[in-house]
DNA sequence: TGAGCCAGTGGAATCGTTTACACGACTGAC
DNA sequence: GTCAGTCGTGTAAACGATTCCACTGGCTCA
């Protein structure tokens, strides 16, 4: 493959009125300039990526460490950061976890030694010494969706607070009390939150939370599936089931329509993270919707500002209640055909 | 960061020794071995994989450059790829082509110049100048899913054409006789090799395939509502609609709910590519369902093959018709939960 | 005893870029 | 007419690893 020596001698230059040429460098002549495109031209060359890496010791490259790659959800964020990222002259490795600390910590790994510019992580626990490590090292990060507690790196995230309150509001208002929920593993901080946001909502509304109503999941289907079945065995089941993602939600229906139960008649189930399949299901399913996109190309500027040397700022942007018919009676609003947002594609 | 030098120091021996004490090189003594291992525990040393690329002319990475992120049969493809490559050694970037052609030039070109070891690629398009430039420079290439006729690269796939037999088959049995299929851009070979297929089949029960009833998708879920609109606006709609992709099969679905039509009683659906939520839809959809995981990982084993110097072959392995309810009367058989081969993850 | 070999090591070249520095030619100001 | 400044260019030193080659000392074997 041809070098920048051999474009040199072709165009009868040094390589380093070839590199500057290239890289718009002002003092070169015109005629240079012109020589030198045109010995790339015939050459076809294309200048190696890794050894101006290892001279200017940057990549150019963002890490994305997601927690789950078959989740819908980290699926369009990925796609809106590599948007985004491009954009911006990055381009993007992505790394999954599948929820596993040590593959998470392999990834944060390997990215290292890549000397990516940048890593762009949803923390699947609470942050490996590697992690650690690597922020007070100083390497620019920004969390995304989740975060690890008291670290000093700026988070972008949607605040589904409000949105799950809406949504026991809904449920109230449709007469339910036994209410349930699926929560996301504990170590993380979507997990928690969303436990700690239902049970606020609940008390507002005089209702408990016993232990025997909150499953432990992790954030993909079996332990949907599990859970669920947990509960429909219960002497009380609950009269609706919150899945705290869209995986777990998968799961838990698996679960309600193996025991040949139907939704929302014999049991009623919402989840967090709305996904186009939502709206196909049997029933429509109500979930609460982030806007995937928004946060990531936010977090993408958040961490290239970081990165260029400008202060990073973190960001929330509120989540929002899609109320549909997988809780009983038909929602008092909006039929909604498959979501706007996802045919900018 | 510490770089090597400091190790050598610290170890109190040269550079070159420490090199070959962390490659495992064979004449290193013991003490020398335990003396850098130390230093390098101590110093958190981890080598510079952009420096050693650059010497050894070897990234250790593959790139996959595939057609749309958001497909869930890519992401399961991309996982299991990445899955694979891991136990070979092996990091993969990611190209999220969206099926555009100078996407897709977009990313082969950087991964090119990141001088990746080797390329997974399910072309969005007959091949560009670039690719076929690449080919022949002799870059390590494996297609996967999709390939480029007239190139010769392995390729690995599946073949739909007896799972389509089935499926006409089995809508023929349920007395349709009016089948219309949403086909992929016919620039890829699943685009024009599924539509064949499906005429083919036709053609055996003496159904003809008028034009009428071949709309022209593009593997994304508008694409899939629309050519629906249309065959519901014909004078002679459908009885049943086919389509070779599962987010058109989305698609398709919105336009049919919106116009207010019931499947499988008004129209009939099917599509290829079977994905999880196909079976909590409403009604469960009927499809043709690839062995993702397997082609993922064997198209890794062939790509590496080819880059370690052993030989590639092309493999294909059969897809087949999992019959559910969408396309009338239930389906003769097996009620199936959710599919086993998802929760090996 | 001496030649040959081997294990273990270090020095230095190398990979393909970018870029600091030096240099010559020319311009314009004094 | 000299001096300073500018412009365009080339030479060479980095970047951080791997690896070829040469060297030393100890050993074996004839």
């Amino acid at each position: 493959m041809a070098g920048i020596k051999d474009v040199a001698a072709a165009a009868g230059v040094s390589v380093a009125t070839v590199s500057r040429a290239l890289n718009g460098h002002p003092s070169v002549s015109a005629e240079a300039r012109t020589r030198v495109l045109a010995a790339v031209r015939t050459l076809g060359y294309r200048p190696n990526a890794v050894a101006r890496s290892l001279r200017t010791d940057q990549t150019r490259t963002l890490g994305l460490v997601i927690s789950d790659v078959l989740n819908p959800y980290f699926t369009e964020l990925a796609r809106s950061v590599e948007e985004e990222a491009r954009t911006l002259g990055y381009s993007v490795i992505i790394g999954n976890a599948d929820e596993r600390p040590e593959l998470q910590d392999h990834h944060v790994r390997t990215l290292l030694d890549r000397r990516i510019d940048g890593l762009l992580i949803s923390p699947t626990d609470g942050g490996s010494p590697l992690m650690l490590d690597a922020v007070r090292a100083g390497t620019p990060m920004v969390f995304v969706d989740r975060w690890i507690p008291g670290v000093d790196v700026p988070v972008v995230r949607a605040d589904g607070r409000t949105a799950v309150h809406d949504l026991v509001a809904h449920l109230h208002g449709l007469g339910h009390r036994r209410l349930a929920i699926i929560a996301g593993p504990a170590a993380t901080t979507t997990g928690s939150e969303r436990v700690d946001a239902f049970r606020e909502a609940l008390a507002e509304y005089g209702i408990p939370l016993p232990d025997a109503y909150t499953g432990q999941g992790d954030f993909k289907a079996d332990s949907g599936r599990r859970v669920t079945e947990d509960f429909l065995d219960l002497a009380e089941p609950p009269e609706v089931v919150f899945a705290a993602d869209n995986l777990m939600a998968l799961g838990a229906l698996d679960a309600i329509r193996a025991r040949g139960l139907r939704v929302p008649e014999d049991i009623g189930l919402a989840a967090f993270d709305d996904i186009a399949w939502f709206v196909h299901t049997d029933p429509p399913i109500t979930a609460i919707a982030q806007p995937t996109g928004q946060l990531g190309r936010t977090a993408v500027r958040a961490l290239v500002d970081r990165i260029e040397g400008r202060p990073a700022r973190s960001v929330t942007v509120p989540a929002r209640l899609v109320a549909r018919r997988s809780c009983g009676e038909p929602a008092h609003a909006h039929r909604e055909p498959y979501p706007a947002r996802r045919s900018r594609s």
